[in-house]
RNA sequence: GGCCCCGUGGUGUAGCGGUCUAACAUGCCACCCUGUCACGGUGGAGAUCGAGGGUUCGAAUCCCUUCGGGGUCGCCA
């Protein structure tokens, strides 16, 4: 071994010790006599002290060294003299007096700062990864990853839960995400796919009778990428036959408790989770992953705004779409170049504009000088008032209200559709304008009672909102052929601070409601046996009530971490365009690849022409 | 695919039409320094401003294109 001890490790107990340390120069001291090295491994750093008069060839040792080179050193552990000890650091009682210094490697001086926690462009971390991990956040970060894996296996293994592995190479998803195709040499033509959830495999695991399985799987969906996905990501998939919707959320809840305690026993995490319906969340916060930490809750105003002159709120509510608002407590001193912004953020997100209403007087007092509205000629004292008392306004409040038409496409900018987005949009804005969300919580949820299925306008036809897997709530059976969109199913997902963790449901175990589901969903018969079939024919041979759950690992751990980017949670991680700065993946392959693949290449200019 | 932001010594920034023969901090190099811990002191090297084109007497600064990175909407069963 290279040494008998870690840096970090070492404590004022050590004290006598003659140790043996390998690590890097964390930093370097330099007083012409003495060399003070700060030396760091993978568990933290200690104070190396160099004498050149009780060790001469280990002091030029140590006036060669520079940052980030890889170093032996010898020496033995003492208390550090009275009036030097750092009690910022955990090793600061000790440090050790070196008898020898070896370098072990010397290193270039580094493209960015190893010793700081500075902002670097993400271009040059990603280039230099390994470089970047070297540096304690990330270091912190992966550590803290493996942990909560850890965690996870332990809790889950404790309870019954089996780990298995399912197949990387796959079939296609006929319907979601796009997916990463692999071709296949043995059948010229054919292809898998890389899975996007482990999904059918774990079901036919609960046909297969294991009744509690889990795995931590890789997964892939070749979509676009934000600061919450990647191409590749992790997942806890876990599925649980003879249960109920409440079984899995309380062993989600239980489990997320237990891991709170374990890694961030300083967070806020309250408990019980909130349990609130899809509806619910849609109706009071316009998101179906709500942060929980703040009030600012969405008024609607549409019934009240029928008989107003005003042709924006008119015209909405005339046309079945929406008016809705949000009242900010003091947010009447917002200044015009303040709602500007505001304004900016909604319109980002289809609304047409946005109507402000600021009081200076309670709503029983309310006159014409106390409602200050670019409007307010327009509404009157009288409707300013009404809304003002449904939101709940106080003097010294602002409301907020964004108006949207129906009749037209939910995507369509100025569509009653797009209100809700922008509601939600600006409910955010303001809660970090106003800092509103409490950092050190974490505000779990379960939102329940999703929607079986929405309307594709694109395609014409009824998409599957979870998954094409998911059993109907047993209340709404009767819509099934008359309202569909209405039907709620019996999906679910874990939400925490704005973000959504975790999508689950209980599962369709019987045939004849899947295939119905697949008939909803505009899958012919023909299509259902050659992409199905095996699904439908192991539902035929006993398969167990079950339903699962698959909370996404990098959001997991990023929430913990109090990070709002799962790249600082990835050892590896890639690009916005899905490329890695250090492989420089993807590349191009060599022809004679392709040829043994049965492989063509279009031109350029004919694959951007389609 | 749409919209938005960014790209200046190794790193982080400033400069936003001539005063830029590009500034500051830090890092780096050399010398001095025996108790520092983001050690200190003195001196020095180091970027033609992502790339290409254009406007102009003159461009890091304005315009266009392009590449790369990021945010966001669409998308993500």
């Amino acid at each position: 071994m290279y040494k008998t001890h870690y840096c970090g490790d070492l404590r004022a107990s050590d004290a006598g010790t003659d140790v043996v340390l390998a690590g890097w120069v964390h930093r370097r001291r330099d007083h012409g006599g003495l060399i003070f090295i700060d030396l760091r491994d993978s568990r933290g750093i200690v104070q190396v002290v160099v004498n050149p008069e009780d060790a001469p060839e280990a002091h030029a040792a140590a006036s060669d060294a520079r940052g980030e080179y890889v170093l032996r050193i010898a020496g033995r552990v003492e208390p550090r003299r009275q009036g030097t000890e750092n009690d910022r650091i955990p090793t600061g009682a000790i440090e050790v007096r070196a008898t020898g210094v070896e370098i072990l490697n010397p290193a270039k001086t580094p493209p960015f700062y190893i010793n700081e926690d500075a902002d670097i462009d993400e271009q040059l971390r990603l280039k230099y990864r390994y470089l970047d991990l070297r540096r304690e956040r990330l270091h912190n970060n992966i550590v803290m990853r493996h942990r909560i894996v850890a965690e996870i296996r332990r809790y889950l293994t404790d309870r019954g839960f089996i780990e298995i592995e399912t197949p990387v190479l796959a079939n296609p998803t006929p319907e979601g995400a796009r997916d990463y195709i692999v071709p296949s040499r043995v059948h010229p033509g054919e292809f898998y796919a890389l899975p996007q959830s482990p999904q059918q495999f774990k079901q036919l695991l609960m046909v297969a009778g294991f009744e509690r399985y889990f795995q931590i799987a890789r997964c892939y969906r070749d979509e676009d990428l934000r600061a919450d996905r990647q191409p590749e990501f992790t997942q806890l998939d876990l599925e649980m036959s003879f249960v109920e919707q409440s079984d899995i959320w309380d062993l989600f809840e239980e489990l997320y408790l237990h891991l709170a305690r374990t890694v961030r026993p300083d967070l806020n995490v309250p408990s019980p989770f909130p349990r609130i319906t899809y509806a619910d969340a849609m109706r009071r916060f316009g998101s179906d992953k709500p942060d929980l930490r703040y009030g600012l809750e969405l008024n609607d105003f549409t019934d009240l705004v029928r008989e107003t002159e005003f042709a924006v709120f008119r015209g909405a509510a005339d046309s079945g779409g929406a008016v809705e608002g949000i009242c900010v407590p003091g947010g009447a001193e917002f200044s015009r170049k303040e709602i500007d912004a505001l304004t900016e953020t909604v319109k980002q997100l289809g609304a047409r504009g946005l109507v402000s209403i600021a009081y200076t007087a309670g709503m029983e007092a309310l006159t014409e000088e106390s409602v200050r509205s670019p409007v307010l000629k327009f509404i009157g004292v009288d409707l300013a008032r009404r809304l003002g008392e449904r939101a709940g306004a106080n003097s010294g409040d602002l409301l907020l209200i964004v108006a949207g038409a129906g009749g037209m496409p939910a995507k369509e900018p100025g569509s009653a559709g797009r209100v809700k987005p922008s509601l939600d949009a600006l409910r955010r804005a303001l809660a970090q304008k106003l800092d509103l969300a409490d950092r050190n919580t974490l505000q779990f949820a379960f939102v329940v009672d999703a929607p079986l299925v929405e309307w594709n306008d694109e395609e014409d036809r009824w998409d599957a909102v979870h998954h094409l897997f998911t059993s109907v709530h047993s209340d709404d059976l009767h819509l099934l052929d008359t309202d569909p969109g209405s039907v709620r199913s019996n999906a679910y997902d874990l939400v925490c601070n704005g973000w959504e963790l975790s999508s689950g449901s209980i599962r369709i175990h019987r045939r004849e409601e899947q295939v119905r589901i697949f008939e909803l969903l505009g899958i012919i018969p023909e299509q259902q046996q050659e992409r199905f079939g095996h699904m439908l024919e192991a539902f035929e041979y006993g398969a167990p009530p079950h339903g699962g759950f698959a909370p996404g690992i990098d959001r997991t751990v990023a929430i913990f971490a109090q990070e709002t980017d799962i790249r600082e949670m990835i050892a590896f991680p890639k690009t916005k365009s899905a490329s890695d700065l250090m492989t420089n993946a993807p590349t191009p392959v060599d022809p004679s690849v392709l040829d043994v693949l049965g492989l063509q290449l279009k031109p350029r200019t004919a694959r951007d022409g389609q």
